[in-house]
DNA sequence: TTTAGCAGTCATCTGTTTTAAGTGCTAACC
DNA sequence: GGTTAGCACTTAAAACAGATGACTGCTAAA
């Protein structure tokens, strides 16, 4: 347990150091805290805080960093976030105004948002339910030259489809009939088992229609999956650039195709809670991730499910400013998207 | 007219540099040429090809660089193109031999083959034929729960959809009235010639069976729109980073946004004629691209029409070897759409 | 417990010197 | 005439040497 006075030097430096990104002294730092004490006593107080691991130096005769740990302790303890100033969110509820023709679009152009009013790169993932998705119905449009669309709707609403070619002896009635079959076999059973229940009971079955089913059984494969890998955006990838040290390509490449590795990112910024959560660096779990922090807030749209918004910045970032970005976004996000669900669902 | 000496200085000079990025001088250069002549004499000639400007120094004592001008006269007059190397052509064989779902992969991939190829960023547009493409059919396909998904055909086999909501007092068979409606009368015009007619002749016969038409009308004017504005690509955005000097964000932000506005990209790749042309720094007529330079060859699909390739490097680049590149894949791409197109449409 | 004072460390800045690569010019050469 | 050796001059870049200033830790006195 820390003193008051050392939460004080801690907050000082965490915030200081955020801010300018120059390591803090004693002298500067005395002259900020809001009781009187001398340099010489903010010393001493530095270098228990260092020998408790909260913050460090670059150099022996440098000023004081945090560490991870202080950074992490400041978050749990220290840490008010600052309420979202109104004309960013001015700004938000501007940008939400626009017309948008489906829900990937807001969660998409709320990456972009998110990531301009923070200038970091945003991550948003739509809403989901807990459980997998159900498949609604799946539909076979036939749209001439050979070519058919496979349709894919699912009980949360999402639409997928893909334009695939067959064979020329196949006419519309067969077309209709794997049709039929296939929803009289899946529909209203969840993703997961319908994507293992195709390769048994469903290729045989389309034999029964069609001589060269793959092109179809590709198909159908892809749609289920892009249906059930949970889609997400990012916003501002350049803006990593800005805030990491190392400008090397070399360098940004592996983390630029982390980021966008669907399976990879959404780990990250899967929150378990109900509220905003914040990973420091190495609490990642990934090694190029250790300089960076991630600060992920979900969203709710009732029986719609959840959504994430995530922020990666570095690892010195201005915690309580974005805290308060993410906040208010995603309050203004569940709102926006509560409206949009009902008013087309009612 | 410049003497056979002066064009082997010349050559000499520019492949070096675009090899190093080093200016060259009189010493290296004169241990380079075929006929032994002193470093004094490849002076004498240097400050000859300075006088006419070809050449120039970036200080009094530095050894020179190719001006504009002098790349323009090297590309024109002296570079032999180096043949496609054989470890390259296979790789571009292999990626191009995947299956595909649609010719918009390919072409997407081509970019991203071609910019790891060169280490350069690419930008690939998908064949089309020299008229505006025509309507071939539309359709209305309800998904249930209010949703509709739009689909619009055209003669190039292009396919286009989007999902959109209508008002609840909206069944099937008003759905087929208005496609049939729509199919009658614009089936077979271009699209150009659709797109205007929407507005004064379809909207208000659209009236007669939807009473809020607002969502369906914005459904056809996006699909209409997307058909008919040509599609392109772009790999290897990121080494971007790494052949500008400047990686200052603020300075790439702009480039960004450049190469990503459709109309604006398409301007600079679109080439005239049937073969492989570069462009150079300020020959590309936007002061952001004065130290790029573009070459883009064109692949030819048959009745199909014809798409565009580019590489869009830095005016200091290998032109020999990149137009060799350029021009082994547009062969190759051209072969691979070729079958493609074969297969389907026979 | 706090503080003043002091010696010591180290990155950063400054100006200076050195080095090396290059030029232009002149005078000699074939 | 074109060609070349030689030399003085220029310049960017690297290497170096102080000087500066922002720090620290420690000690001893308040």
């Amino acid at each position: 347990m820390l003193t008051e006075r050392e939460k004080m030097i801690l907050k000082i430096i965490v915030n200081d150091y955020t801010k300018s990104g120059v390591p803090v002294g004693s002298k500067a730092l005395s002259s900020q805290l809001p009781i009187h004490v001398s340099s010489a006593t903010v010393r001493n107080e530095m270098a228990f805080l260092e020998e408790i691991g909260l913050i460090t130096k670059n150099h022996s005769s440098s000023g004081r960093v945090p560490s991870i740990e202080g950074y992490r302790y400041y978050v749990d303890n220290l840490l008010n976030p600052n309420p979202i100033d109104n004309s960013d969110m001015m700004m938000i509820q501007n940008s939400l105004s626009g017309r948008f023709r489906q829900i990937d679009e807001i969660v998409q152009q709320s990456a972009d948002i998110l990531s301009n009013l923070t200038n970091y790169t945003a991550l948003t993932l739509k809403p989901e339910q807990e459980t997998t998705p159900i498949l609604g119905s799946f539909r076979l449009v036939p749209l001439g030259n050979h070519k058919v669309m496979a349709i894919l709707i699912t009980d949360n609403d999402e639409v997928v489809n893909q334009v695939f070619h067959i064979d020329g002896d196949m006419g519309g009635d067969k077309l209709d009939a794997v049709v039929r079959m296939i929803n009289d076999k899946l529909a209203g059973k969840p993703l997961d088992e319908v994507i293992t229940k195709l390769k048994a009971e469903i290729v045989p079955e389309i034999l029964k229609y069609v001589k060269n089913p793959d092109n179809l059984v590709q198909t159908l494969d892809d749609v289920l999956m892009q249906a059930s890998t949970n889609q997400f955006y990012i916003g501002g990838e350049l803006n990593l650039l800005s805030f990491t040290d190392n400008n090397d390509i070399s360098y940004l490449k592996p983390i630029y195709s982390l980021l966008n590795d669907t399976d990879d990112a959404a780990k990250f910024i899967k929150s378990s809670d109900n509220s905003i959560s914040v990973q420091i660096g190495p609490e990642l779990s990934n090694d190029l991730l250790k300089d960076y922090s991630i600060i992920t807030g979900s969203y709710d749209v009732g029986p719609y499910g959840k959504g994430v918004i995530a922020v990666l910045g570095p690892t010195r970032m201005p915690y309580s400013r974005v805290i308060g970005i993410v906040d208010g976004f995603r309050n203004e996000l569940s709102k926006k998207l509560r409206n949009y669900y009902d008013k087309y669902n009612q």
